[in-house]
DNA sequence: TTCAAAATCACCCGAAAGTATGACCCCAAA
DNA sequence: TTTGGGGTCATACTTTCGGGTGATTTTGAA
């Protein structure tokens, strides 16, 4: 039941980008007929409509190209503060983090929230909704066996896996 | 001098694009004047002829807004090895402090927030109720003007107010 | 090519966190 | 003695968080 409510939303959130198309691209027909009785007046102004299209055009496939494109990765760098106790040598770090097992995804949300965002804004940073953050944060927890964001920082930053 | 080299590489590299560019645009240029004149032997042709434009370009803006995309971000995570001298553990910015004007209450709760205590657990900690804690943290949130526990954690770490 | 992990998104529900407001007590300073 | 800050607690409400579950898509490695 609440699959084909799921389908029939993600259905929609798909469709909107083609809606979305299709009317511009209706739009942009109706400018070129535009276009076209314009220019049809003049004399001998084929070459300016043939530039105008020309140029309407590439611009369109040019947004369609980045529209289609899908977002690029940005560039993660963590910078890894190990502390070094005089005393306790506990120099850590990359051990902890390859035992915890975190996910790349999942090292980026827990830096965001050791950085005091809430999922939300999580979510609108890394460009992905909400229920994804809830998603990862989940994971998060399950794999440093904690049960709050804050015991999660706590750890994170106690045992050196993030800045 | 790798510099140098690396640059002058990089130099001619996009000329290439440039190049590569301008020779394109003109044989599309001599494509489109070939297609006109054959076009125009035909009888109200217009059309398709604004429409083989339009495709042409299209593809050009698409091809153009890909090729001027092309770098791909490779994700990577830079291990920064900071030694820094333990004195974060020991030295409490008294100045800060002052400056929040935290009751001894508040910085407490602070204290055991950060610890990754939820209020539940801190009120019986304290041997107060839980709106107690919801009071205090409030004020604590006012006085640090966050809005959030993440935030007034993350705020006190960097500050050096708790441990 | 196939398979598993990672990443994405959805929906529901209860718990926790946070907001707003008001009240009472205590104590020290004006 | 009044006044104000700190501490306590309450009710009512909204928002966010977290658990559980299921699904599809992407991706990297075998």
């Amino acid at each position: 039941m609440s699959t084909m409510a799921n389908n029939a939303s993600r259905f929609l959130t798909r469709n909107k980008e083609v809606v979305l198309y299709g009317v511009s691209l209706a739009a942009l027909l109706l400018l070129l007929k535009w276009l076209e009785y314009r220019f049809m007046i003049l004399d001998h102004a084929m070459d300016l409509y043939i530039g105008a299209v020309a140029f309407i055009f590439t611009v369109l496939g040019i947004w369609l190209a980045l529209k289609l494109t899908k977002p690029k990765v940005q560039t993660v760098i963590v910078e890894k503060q190990v502390f070094v106790s005089n005393n306790s040598g506990f120099s850590i770090n990359q051990q902890e983090l390859e035992r915890l097992n975190l996910s790349k995804r999942e090292l980026e949300v827990l830096q965001l929230m050791a950085d005091g965002l809430s999922n939300q804004e999580i979510s609108a940073r890394l460009f992905v909704s909400l229920n994804t953050i809830k998603t990862h944060s989940q994971k998060l927890f399950e794999k440093m066996e904690v049960k709050r964001r804050t015991q999660a920082i706590e750890m994170a930053k106690r045992l050196g896996i993030i800045r």
